[in-house]
DNA sequence: GTTGGCACTCTCGTCTTTCGAGTGCTAATA
DNA sequence: TATTAGCACTCGAAAGACGAGAGTGCCAAC
């Protein structure tokens, strides 16, 4: 069944009022804000058919009505739309963004904080790559003791590793071993180095001291390392600020869930297009955790095989319009600032295009 | 006024019992716990003693006593170390932990999820490092448009950062550019990187595009982040499992400025003796947000200039013996790994020591 | 100095009462 | 037929009443 445009009305603000209040809604406060002229009888009435729909519900009888979980999916889907367009104003918001994404830098415990506290809700960041490889290997020979690798990646991120031997090294020894590792391990995932490969490489750089697995050992660290999703909550603590989550035991055992790497998404509904803004209302979530509370998730392209989600967690009586918004204006920000990494924008100095490890 | 043996056992009794239980305790409970042969009335004498000597106070007449901080302060300085002896039976607790040092990386995050999981309290882990230099600086050149920066510490970490220019370098200037650095600016402090050092290196390379700038900076900033101290908070949501914490409200403020990136110490208390443990009781820490709350912290020496510390934040009435034995055990482990990185205790292969970024 | 006894105090949980917001229904109205 | 005003009714939240119980302070006896 097709709901008329009036009850449309009355359940957009129906949710609205909640969201802002966080207290059951009466038929006397929609017959004053939603602007038809009509009197709280009238909207008693549709009230209790939307009550039949399933779009609301009463606490118990003579409290206010609250959106269910499907009058939070109407909303989401049909109704908040017609306010998005409204968001324009958050062009500023925007702007403001932009800024602190420009003193940002990618690693993604800094992009969860950067979520969290635009929107005021704990927030989840998230990378998922797949098959990264490795684009280039150095050895940097440091004394006879001690060597630098540095591994330069397919999603052009560069990790290093400083390795300490109790034994000496010859520098000659070295710079074989890099040749090699330079031509035989590049542009092959991390299952592709075997023990074969491993031996047939210790062989040809005459190495007798057992060098080569241990370059091999962080190749393939670094490698699956980068190809594990990553997570990292933060702002747990602004659960505490919504009402719903005033009982202890109940913020905790979320908070618990959201700091134990609890994720997000059921495992097959990964990210699919960037930009696109996905939103699971209360029991749509497959976590036995998440479900008395949404979650809003965006995602963002960080270039070269490397997805970024963001997400959100909060109540069901969740700001729906605002933090989408929100989000879609971060990942958009994200994805243009990591995603097309080729074309530098700017002048040269400071303003140059650099990726790299956090300096910690 | 010095205390009577009998006062001490009382004022023990009453700060584990408080401990444990969270109520406040009777004169009867202690009459039986204590194994001291005297009636509750006698224990009524004592503690009302106690009570006007400021270690104890009653929440209101008719209900059991609660230690003051004088009193935790008491039991820490005097009290506890007698009980502490005791605890050789964390000598299994202390090998499960060893274990999973084996597996911990180095960076911050992990030792203080790490504590936080031993002690079940949140805790902060942070480092203060002084006066870092560079031991060693490559430019790895990868092609006309892009070449990695390599840098090596003084504290033998290892930063690196991708540059990608909007103009092609030659191959040869970057070859000079890394001699160049590696004369000038090792072994020298982030202050002493001085415009005229730059313009010098610059004229010196014959570098007529500014790349020496943009290398210069990376150094500036590796070598200013390393001096700057990074904290890193996690489990703040134990803090819920707290009855003190059961205010959502309390709760709020204390996680907020936790993950605010809010200090422990004060500024001038900075960390002295490695392996010395320290106890801020509720009103001895300056922060406003701790004046109700009690903080341990342990120091740890992670070798070259680098202190760490490790802080655990709970309510006045903490289990001081046991998070203090925990978390001196696990700075031990700590300064033991970290700390003198010269000497490779283990054979070859995977077991070498090896250091360097996490691997995000 | 210690102990048993006893009256006293104060909190906590339970129960009751009151208050008011909000409803559902009915009858009147456009 | 849709809307509205009116009204009795419901039910939860806040406020008070009250007994139970834990614990104290004090006193007199040991």
């Amino acid at each position: 069944m097709v709901l008329s445009e009036r009850k449309k009305k009355i359940l957009a603000a129906v949710v609205d009022e909640y969201v802002r209040t966080a207290e059951p809604v009466g038929s006397k406060a929609i017959a004053q804000s939603a602007g038809l002229g009509c009197s709280s009888a009238t909207i008693r009435n549709e009230l209790a058919e939307l009550v039949s729909l399933g779009y609301l519900e009463q606490p118990h009888t003579s409290a206010g009505r609250v959106p269910t979980p499907m009058g939070y999916r109407m909303y989401v889907n049909e109704l908040m739309q017609k306010q998005k367009l409204s968001l324009e104003e958050t062009e500023e918001l925007n702007r403001r963004m932009n800024q602190r994404l420009r003193e940002l830098d990618d690693t993604i415990d800094s992009v969860s904080r950067l979520a969290s506290q635009l929107t005021d809700y704990p927030a989840l960041a998230l990378t998922t790559r797949t098959a990264v490889t490795i684009k280039r290997f150095d050895i940097i020979y440091v004394d006879a003791n001690t060597f630098i690798l540095v591994v330069m990646l397919s999603d052009n991120t560069v990790k290093n590793k400083l390795v300490r031997l109790p034994v000496s090294v010859d520098q000659r020894l070295v710079q074989r071993l890099s040749a090699l590792f330079n031509s035989g391990f590049t542009g092959i995932t991390d299952d592709q180095i075997t023990p074969l490969l491993i031996n047939s490489t210790e062989r040809a750089a005459d190495d007798t001291m057992g060098i080569t697995s241990v370059i091999a050992a962080f190749a393939i660290e670094v490698l699956s390392d980068a190809g594990t999703p990553t997570s990292f909550v933060s702002g747990e603590n602004r659960l505490l600020s919504q009402p719903e989550f005033r009982d202890p035991d109940k913020a905790h055992r979320l908070m618990g869930y959201l700091s134990g790497g609890g994720y997000l998404l059921p495992p097959d509904q990964t990210p699919t297009g960037a930009g696109e803004i996905k939103v699971l209302i209360g029991p749509e979530n497959v976590a036995e955790e998440l479900k008395d509370s949404s979650v809003v998730i965006a995602t963002y392209d960080a270039g070269d095989n490397t997805k970024g989600m963001i997400g959100v967690v909060g109540p069901t009586r969740m700001d729906y319009s605002t933090v989408a918004a929100k989000l879609s204006i971060l990942a958009a920000g994200l994805s243009r600032r990591l995603g097309s990494g080729d074309a530098p924008p700017e002048g040269l100095h400071n303003k140059l295009i650099v990726k790299g490890d956090k300096h910690e």
